[in-house]
DNA sequence: TATGAATGAGGTTTCATTCAT
DNA sequence: TATGAATGAAACCTCATTCAT
């Protein structure tokens, strides 16, 4: 249901060829997911298209061919090029906050949570495609205000909402000294960002130990960790 | 009215090719500084625009016009479009990574240091153009690993040297006493990169007090704040 | 599967063609009634979009879906754009030249038949839908020799032939004074056919009295109206 | 000044190549003029595509090709097609107006003036380059009102005008007995009118000897012809 | 050195036509 | 028969780059 999580994980920085479309569904397919199926391979293709080599210099042929479909069927499911990237935005970052949404209530210590929290990003986002989006968004935000704002109010908001609550929650319960951090929820989620654009942009020069560095910064925030 | 007489015209560094103007001849200074000037405005222009569209999406027209000079005229300055991009960004940053290597020797307390280079920083760099630069590398690194490496290996590398040596000197003083930080720097600077890019895709949304921030987070490294 | 049973397929270009459905086979009735229905309903709407934009800038997909059919179905009735075009002004034209060829046969004066041809022709062709498709003609007849050639054939020439054999008979009779006439019945029509014209482009700007003006010509023609 | 009168006549209704272009001039350019000239081999290019294949139907490209410029170059002068279009047909016009507007003052019979004007109608108009042009505004007007209202406003309506004004003096100097002719000029007009279309659309099925149908036009408004 | 008209490859988008269902 | 998703050739237009002046 979440579009195939990590499948096309490859990413070739080059189309590698087209040994994708009609994929010998032709049996299994409910006659109307086909048109689904083909929207989640542009989908697709596309992301990887943006994310190497931003909007302005993507070419909707390369998303074809990566696709499978001609050039044509690009414009059955998507108006023009600019509308495609904004709602490939919106199609990818939905299950994100569905995910988001569907936390488990905070049970255990808060730092076990945003352990736990922390955990979760650093597979799921840090290195791997998400990451890369992410940066996308930061780099073509200000070109796009209407992805920003999207970004903005279905993700980050509710971010910075949920961390501000765990705060809060950890300044309650002792666990955080800092009174103050609850108005600066981005400061628990820095490093997080840091290390995603870190892995895009520098991994290559000097790689970067993202869980053990989230590790210090938690411990920063919480105090010395325990024995564990 | 004049773009910046001389400055600027330093530049090359490692770079390749841009034998440069100034071809030796003439009367030195008034025909070299009027090739000198005009590449001044070019590159002036040029991160304007670089910075408001994105690489691909910048036209050399807009940066002719904004620049004053005829389109023909860059091609006298830069090979094309790809390496007067790289160029520029090591031109404006050049003068960072000067003033970087020129910091006072560490007088008085860490964390009277940190505040002085975060003041600086919050004046100089978040909200201001020469974030939006920072911003735009984020955004064009992947496609131009030179000038990832470029602003790796000038800025990135001795930034995260120089903060690593404060770090240890206020571990050192007993500051600091998250010894582990040292390993990791990146986490003193994550909340001023995380203000730089929020400046240009959120402050819309949510404006940020960006120096109460960075307060705040200088608490949470050297504890709370004395009673100034 | 099979492209187009046994139907449509002879279309020899010249000829009026469209033997239209009814491909003997079947129910004959119910069936073919249904294709024709259909049929009719392309060369409708067809006929619309043709006036209202021209042969090249008119889309298939327009003219389906104002015929309330799948862009695939007109294909079924017709080779290509161009033959459907092609054999839209036949279908269309044919009715009219039948009932040219009906016309009752010359008794009271000449000019009273001419005014009531006039009259006719003012109610069913200037301003109207038919008007609009002689201007399409006279627009795409170049490109459509086989359209002019079929319009001159069916039309023009039949008309300049009636028309003539009435101002002769006008002459004969007395009614008629220039003699030359019959050489250019042309000049009988001329006005009408500005008419029609008019009322396309230039109503707008300065309405035009058909009626009137007609009248007034055949005054020109046949001497001062009587006291009628 | 008028443009090139009757110079590239030929009209191969497929582009012939392109051996325009840079006609040996450059000595005698005055720098300027350039332009001017390429703007003009645009013009007359356009014109013939446009004429031979309408609007919608006609490739920038082969209008390149014609002109002897490069595709970008069209895009120097016309800011894209549909302005191009209308711009072009303002073009031609203009000196046609400029003629009407430097019409001799009435002096001799009224006939003679019509005659005057209709043999030039004949030489200049029908059945040349600039009849076909009438007859393209025909066809594109309703899809280019801008077009149409020009046409009305700069020809039609003076022409009207001027039609009116002669045919007062006839009624007048009592050449001309119909005294409702003064209110439709277009009666006066019609059948050159008519006669323009004829050559565009039936020439070829039979010949019109547009003069001769001019005179007996004439003949039939001012009365059997002098012995001349 | 400086100009900017000219170029033409290449990008986005449209749309007539096909074909599996 | 009828459908309409899919195709891909071809159109318009842009813009980096060149070059005569």
């Amino acid at each position: 249901m979440i579009k195939r999580p990590t499948k096309a994980a490859a990413l070739p920085s080059t189309h590698a060829g087209a040994e994708r479309s009609a994929p010998a569904s032709r049996e299994e397919a409910p006659a109307s997911s086909r048109a689904a199926e083909r929207r989640a391979a542009i989908v697709e293709a596309a992301m990887e298209e943006f994310i190497a080599r931003g909007f302005a210099a993507t070419r909707l042929d390369d998303i074809a061919k990566r696709a499978g479909v001609a050039k044509g069927t690009i414009y059955l499911h998507f108006k023009d090029k600019e509308s495609m990237f904004e709602e490939l935005v919106r199609t990818v970052i939905v299950p994100v906050v569905a995910k988001l949404n569907a936390l488990p209530p905070p049970t255990g210590s808060v730092r076990d949570l945003i352990e736990a929290f922390a955990g979760n990003f650093l597979k799921e986002v840090i290195g791997t495609r998400r990451g890369d989006l992410v940066r996308l968004i930061v780099a073509e935000g200000p070109r796009f205000p209407s992805v920003a704002d999207f970004y903005y109010r279905e993700v980050v908001s509710r971010g910075i909402a949920g961390m501000r609550a765990l705060i809060e929650l950890g300044i309650a319960r002792g666990e955080i000294r800092e009174k103050d951090l609850a108005r600066y929820p981005q400061i628990l989620v820095a490093p997080a960002m840091i290390a995603v654009i870190w892995q895009s942009l520098f991994a290559r020069h000097a790689p970067l130990d993202a869980q053990d560095m989230l590790r210090v910064h938690l411990d920063l925030i919480f105090g010395e960790r325990r024995t564990t």
